[in-house]
DNA sequence: GTGAAAGTGTAATACTATAACATCAAATTT
DNA sequence: AAATTTGATGTTATAGTATTACACTTTCAC
């Protein structure tokens, strides 16, 4: 069967890629909008795209602190941190996954969208979806109740391909 | 046009309708399965359902300690809440609104259902749906994904019927 | 009644997020 | 280029949300 490209981050993957991409459209957005992203909002940036799970914001401070040149010598706080994620999702750059008070990088940065996620219970993996039919469910089902959509979060929880398949072998 | 149940919270109510039938369903469904819905319990239950607006557990927690019997003369901390709160989602009475960090009473106790909410940013009512479309395609989607679904949250924000009227009015 | 299990009290603490104000850097105006 | 303004970051303090750990009590099964 053929991999479907909404799942890849549950597959291994040359993730170098990822954040190469992210950073890249990062730097495009921004510049196409006039905000600047300066080398703190793109470290967290970068932070955040370490991988597929989301972080949280004090995770990303102490990385922020302990592993990147911009915290070498500045004694960074969370506002620090924060700030740098609100810019991130303003820009559309991250989003937040409420269920999990954690943050992570958005792999449809060009285009504003409803959030949908499959987040893995094990591996800890976040998806991001765009899914046309759930769009227009979600905007069948709040015109019905005549209320206004102003934006719309969806998170799916579960078991992921491989996690699935891990924990089958383990019966 | 025809008021549909959906949003009845949205609109002008009995709401003493609302509680009672809550606390009915809830004493149905504990001796039902055998579980204790102690007086505690059941009046963190009440404060959830006193309106259809979502309640912190630090609110809860105040008005237990200030307007019940319960609080009169017992010094009551976080955990005493936080521990009926999960009781009760336990037992499918209550809800956790992901996205406000905070509790509101189920609409449909009866059956375990996947989280649907419209939430009016202005009123801050919450109302919960169940939507066979809205889950068929939740399913679609993680099926799709070879994702297996163990539970799924839609909450979904912008102005309830009611709100979005007044908005217009004051234009 | 006695013991086990479930429920609650209580103190302390961990985790998440923001307010308020100071300082610094960048861009704009003159 | 100096002055001005705006935006970004540093820093301290605090607010808001949730859990751990242990003591005590109540309920239920036997």
């Amino acid at each position: 069967m053929v991999t479907s490209p909404k799942n890849l981050a549950f597959q291994h993957h040359d993730h170098t890629q990822c954040i190469d991409s992210a950073l890249a459209s990062a730097q495009l957005v921004c510049s196409e909008r006039g905000v600047r992203l300066t080398p703190l909002r793109q470290e967290v940036l970068q932070l955040v795209w370490q991988s597929h799970k989301p972080l949280g914001a004090y995770t990303l401070l102490e990385q922020l602190a302990n592993q990147s040149a911009i915290g070498e010598q500045r004694k960074l706080g969370p506002p620090t941190v924060y700030r740098a994620l609100e810019f991130l999702r303003e820009q559309g750059l991250v989003h937040r996954i409420d269920s999990l008070n954690a943050f992570i990088g958005c792999q449809h940065p060009q285009q504003p969208h409803q959030r949908f996620f499959l987040i893995c219970r094990l591996c800890e993996t976040a998806v991001e979806l765009i899914s046309d039919p759930l769009t227009a469910v979600i905007k069948t089902v709040a015109d019905a109740a005549q209320f206004s959509n102003e934006g719309a979060s969806v998170e799916i929880t579960g078991l992921c391909p491989s996690c699935r398949s891990e924990a089958s072998d383990h019966v």
